[in-house]
DNA sequence: GCAAATTTGTTCGTATGTATT
DNA sequence: CAATACATACGAACAAATTTG
């Protein structure tokens, strides 16, 4: 008896999941039924349920039961460039045409629009003052009626100033901002960064995007700093935070030449 | 008290995590000085701590006690080719650059150098049929002595018989195996793919990284599959799984004219 | 190297609260 | 309102891992 009785009724459980004995979304045999089949006490197929519940494997709900989790398709997100049309799959257009490619609905909140001044990973990135009055455009997007991403990107006041009033309507841009700058104030970015980083969900991230309370599921920010020449040479003028749960989204980057159509699926090692 | 008493005992103790009263590291009181400074009983306070220990606050360690975990200095990796080298920070000399040029100490084991028959999800990338022989080379790298990750690549065993022997030897090839294939057989890499997916890590990661048993910490898995042209238009010849533990690694990728130097620190948004 | 003390881990039993049907 | 199912909380005992003397 090495392994504690707990994780052996656990163990067992997840094999009747993992072999489709039970399926995905099933519910599982209450508690008391658990303890009478396994002849333990409640609390220890309780321990038994609650490591399961800790890696993903099913979830409880007070008054209705135990319950294989479901898995979500995950979604897979061009971070490069189409050569086509020169958007990534980050930016307005772009984007939703990638959803509809793959034969999914997707859905983009207007953007909510706001004037503050520059918290410090803001102003550090923009690199202005901390404190410098800046303009965020936050929008919430959807596939097939599921939250799915959030996405703030953060603009220098001196652009509206400048003529770049556009940025000001709580509306999309389907052109993309890229082209709208260029186009309106002649700012060429001639380079962008992508920064991907994966940590724990927020409190505002786990409503949001329905996520379990645990910080089980975590979040994957790709932080996107566009560059312009200036004569200081290269600096930034926006920066885009976008946030994805880890456990519906997958990123592609394509380098040079490679085949166009579908990526192909989920990697194993 | 619509706060149950675990939940409040939990939230106290991340609080004064959280402000330093308890430094990352040190140790919090046992389970039953909290039973006697909460006035509850020992299993509520086990339940307060499994809360924290759930969302990696804390760590339990038998026979010693509950410590405040420290947090680990995440290390970037730039995933686009440096415009000097051509390398990236995946191949061999272009990750020890890397991690020297940011003052840390790299080490990579020699390659684990193993044929065996495609399974599918390697077959499926490589265009080959299932069963194909391939030719894998295993790397772990580890920085200041900790493990950082596990490098898969795959070949076909097709190379080798043209004559890419070097492939065949338990030894690293510095200059890096695309310009070494270019250079032996003309085989160009005219493109490539990255695609990053996190999922939970599995048993192997789980010794090999050293993560908590249960899912929390997940892995980064990095596919970065190569083509070059033949008849047939563009076809992959190489494919190489690298797995990440979420914890201690970030991502960059550089698109055009960016400034070099260090990338900006951590993020919040 | 061993034994004692300390600390977390497992398991039982029981009672009551809260959410859902 | 009643029945069902999970959630919280208490108490108790023994097991297993680690450190200390």
């Amino acid at each position: 008896m090495a392994e504690p009785m707990y994780r052996m009724i656990a163990q067992d459980l997840l094999e009747k999941i993992q072999s489709g004995t039970v399926r995905p979304g099933e519910q599982l045999p209450t508690e008391l039924e658990l303890r009478d089949s396994y002849s333990a006490s409640r609390n220890t197929v309780r321990d038994a349920v609650k490591w399961l519940a800790t890696r993903g494997v099913v979830e409880t709900r007070p008054g209705q039961g135990t319950f294989a989790t479901q898995r979500i398709e995950p979604f897979v997100s061009t971070l490069s460039a189409d050569p086509e049309t020169g958007l990534s799959g980050m930016e307005g257009a772009g984007w939703l045409s990638e959803v509809s490619g793959r034969g999914r609905a997707g859905m983009a909140s207007a953007p909510r629009v706001e004037v503050r001044v520059a918290p410090r990973y803001i102003a550090e990135r923009l690199h202005v003052a901390e404190g410098t009055q800046i303009l965020t455009r936050q929008q919430e997007r959807y596939i097939d009626r599921t939250a799915w991403s959030l996405q703030t990107t953060a603009y220098p006041m001196e652009l509206v100033a400048q003529g770049a009033t556009r940025l000001l309507m709580a509306e999309d841009i389907p052109e993309g901002t890229v082209a709208y700058l260029r186009d309106t104030l002649g700012l060429k970015q001639v380079g962008h960064r992508d920064r991907l980083l994966v940590r724990p969900p927020d409190e505002n991230e786990v409503r949001f995007f329905k996520l379990p309370d645990d910080g089980r599921v975590s979040v994957v920010v790709v932080v996107r700093t566009g560059y312009r020449t200036s004569s200081e040479g290269l600096v930034p003028f926006r920066v885009t935070f976008t946030v994805f749960p880890a456990d519906r989204n997958q990123f592609v980057i394509n380098y040079g030449c490679v085949p166009g159509g579908e990526p192909p699926g989920p990697a194993e090692g």
